[in-house]
DNA sequence: CGGTTTATGTATCGATCGATATAGAAAGGA
DNA sequence: TCCTTTCTATATCGATCGATACATAAACCG
């Protein structure tokens, strides 16, 4: 059934990949509504209709950097048989997709919202809790290589996490300075080098 | 000498340290004029007067932050005997310094200058050449390493800086977070965990 | 066809942004 | 004491911020 009224003129999620690019790109803050009404080609009276305001836009494009972008890393931690291989495509992917040419440098969810209070950004709860969630994504990999029997039992599985964790969200930034490719999958092979001496029985 | 006409009613590198806290904490496009002037204790002509304006205020306070903040995480780098000991201690203050609890979690120059053009921020070249200084501290304190014969010939310096720094930048994200002194020491420790295999000959 | 509903385009809202004009206050030098 | 110089306090500048009022356009229904 076609709804009553006149119709967009916009297909809503194309303009919503548009504005989650900018976000992307330029940050919250950075981020003007003449900057997003001008890269996604509607006006502010139609942003608005459509997506509330900016905070409730910027919410909206976030999940959409999730479940587009941010899909292909965590997925590569499940498939792998082992955790060692599960971590290692993951650093893997984080690599490829943070030097990627044609988007914006590192992960938009480990970038932004680092500064100021909630006021100034009002997703900056959701996002510390993104990426605090990606912490406990890559223990629970870890619990489940000790518990297939591929990791040794009495390993501090918490801290084998988070140091892999600051290592992507490290990618993040050092991807945002220009490194390339090779660079980062430099750095991935080198976290790797850790990996036996941190999952040794202690 | 004492100048002419009417003295200042403040004092100069207090105000600026103020101000460096603001924008470490706040970040340089979260911080308004209003923020500082507030946080400064002075009016608003008293601080284009002695500053310029917010771009080149910005400026000033980094470079307090570069010798008030950043120095001591790289003195140890240059004090330890060898490599090997100057990146612990080198990872081991990066930790303390990040979750100190009575100033900003995280590095200011790490965090700075990620989003946007250098229109939105004037100082972001400056803080990514920063940020590519650092990294290369690290690879010349791991040349020096060679040098002197504690580290085996023919590694991959570069790799190797990359990886600490990435590390360090990583740190800063995970310390805004919220992580304890405790949990970037042991960040710091796994990451040390991989020198062995790092600095070994190929 | 009018009537209803929803979206669009223009023009603009009050608030805040960074930055200043202006007048008066506080010092030294004559 | 008066003049010059420099700084301070108030008040405000034009520009831009996020967000809307309003009138018109485009669909469906009868």
């Amino acid at each position: 059934m076609t709804p009553k009224g006149r119709p967009r003129a916009f297909d809503c999620d194309d303009v919503l990949r548009r504005a989650m690019r900018i976000f992307w790109e330029k940050g919250y803050e950075g981020t003007s509504m003449t900057d997003l009404t001008t890269a996604m080609g509607i006006g502010a009276p139609s942003l608005y209709a459509a997506f509330g305001n900016k905070a409730e836009l910027f919410a909206a494009a976030l999940k959409v950097y999730e479940t587009q972008i941010g899909t292909a890393i965590w997925e590569s931690l499940e498939k792998a048989a082992t955790a060692r291989q599960a971590f290692a495509d993951f650093l893997k992917e984080t690599a490829l997709s943070y030097a990627q040419p044609d988007q914006p440098r590192g992960c938009m969810i480990a970038l932004e919202g680092l500064f100021g209070d909630a006021d100034a950004i009002p997703a900056r709860e959701a996002l510390r809790e993104r990426r605090l969630d990606n912490v406990r994504l890559l223990r629970e990999r870890l619990e489940r290589g000790v518990a297939d029997g591929d990791v040794a039992r009495g390993i501090d599985c918490r801290k084998v996490a988070d140091f892999y964790a600051t290592v992507q969200h490290g990618m993040s930034i050092t991807a945002r300075d220009g490194a390339s490719p090779d660079a980062l999958l430099n750095t991935a092979d080198a976290a790797m080098a850790a990996w036996e001496t941190l999952t040794s029985p202690r």
